[in-house]
DNA sequence: GAGGGTCAAGTCCGT
DNA sequence: ACGGACTTGACCCTC
């Protein structure tokens, strides 16, 4: 087992707060994770509403989600140092890049109250040493082949950004990272031709991630001299079939790209219950499963639990290196008890 | 209180 | 060409 330093090695987990006793009542569960996560609206159910109690609604919703934001980076700053870091969720601010909304966040009243709060919950992000990140959804598609498209996404990336610019971020070349795929047709160029178009923050922000159907590591390592670059190592395992070593060169371009910043990686695991029966000590061995006939497009889904011992072993090869964003459906539940097994192992190994 | 229908936006795969 | 998956629930509404 290799050197592990608590304070530096960290393991993250994505947006969402569970909490850890499962057997309490739907409802009690409810009432407790409830305030820690983030609330929506649609824009059909708003523009259903006479327009001041679709505002009132809006009102209630950025409040409460700032709130959210700010009660689950308190529960981060309560884990341990290793696993202080934390994605936050898009729905701080319903609707924000709609046309017909985004009046409502530019009121003064509004404005000046997101500011104030977030630029609080930043400086306790700060004071506790969580690391923070977002990442936009499918929708943000910087270099989609469609001017319009791109246009919208623009927008919703720099949604992001405001709200990592309120919290304090994006003055420093990765502060914060906002993470996407590139997803369009356009691949690294249409990346590369909308960085002009991008805030100073944004371009301090942005992190490609490689694709597990489309654009993989191979493209996105064409970008490695204009972003950062984030390794999903269980979508290049989709792609293309292959576990990627810590040592691999790849990797170590994607490290250099973060230009003397830690990097952060994204693990994930295929569902438990797609593979039921699996030896949890083997490692899922994708060419064969594909043989056998499962489909990509059900691999690439995110188990519960980081149930996979083998590939457990494997990310956290990684970890030397980079922090690991765990993505899994059981959040919070599977980071921590995925650290906590590792360092039982380490104690274990001395 | 439970259950069913609905939701701004993009892209890819399979038929 | 088109529907469904991905994401992926959460919310509203009706009973």
């Amino acid at each position: 087992m290799t050197y592990f330093d608590q304070t530096i090695h960290r393991v993250g987990f994505a947006c969402k707060y569970m909490h850890p006793d499962r057997t309490l009542s739907k409802k009690l569960l409810e009432d407790i994770e409830r305030p820690i996560n983030g609330r929506t609206t649609t824009v059909k159910w708003l523009s259903s509403q006479p327009k001041r109690r679709a505002e009132e609604r809006l009102w209630e919703l950025t409040k409460s989600n700032i709130n959210s934001v700010r009660l689950l980076i308190k529960y981060v700053a309560t884990l341990p140092p290793n696993q202080r870091m934390v994605r936050i969720g898009s729905e701080v601010m319903p609707v924000y890049t709609h046309p017909d909304w985004s009046y409502f966040y530019q009121q003064p009243d509004v404005k000046t109250y997101c500011e104030r709060t977030l630029a609080a919950i930043g400086d306790l992000a700060r004071e506790h040493d969580v690391r923070v990140s977002m990442h936009p959804g499918q929708f943000c598609v910087l270099a989609s082949d469609n001017p319009d498209t791109v246009n919208n996404s623009i927008d919703e990336f720099e949604y992001h950004i405001d709200i990592a610019r309120m919290m304090g971020y994006g003055q420093k070349f990765m502060d914060m990272k906002v993470n996407v795929h590139i997803g369009g047709r356009g691949g690294p160029d249409g990346i590369r031709a909308v960085l002009p178009r991008l805030s100073t923050e944004a371009r301090n922000c942005l992190t490609i991630e490689n694709d597990e159907m489309s654009w993989g590591l191979d493209a996105s390592l064409e970008l490695a001299n204009d972003v950062a670059l984030v390794l999903d190592i269980h979508h290049h395992l989709i792609r293309d079939e292959e576990y990627i070593q810590a040592n691999d060169d790849r990797f170590k371009r994607v490290i250099d790209s973060w230009r003397g910043v830690r990097p952060t990686i994204h693990y994930s695991v295929s569902r438990e219950d797609l593979l039921v029966g699996h030896d949890p000590n083997v490692l899922p061995d994708m060419k064969q499963l594909l043989e056998s006939g499962y489909k990509k497009a059900k691999l690439r889904a995110h188990s519960d639990m980081m149930w996979n011992h083998a590939s457990n072993d494997w990310a956290l090869t990684f970890l030397p290196y980079s922090d690991i964003m765990v993505e899994s459906k059981f959040k919070n539940l599977a980071s921590t008890k995925l650290v906590e097994h590792y360092e039982r192992q380490i104690k274990a190994a001395v």
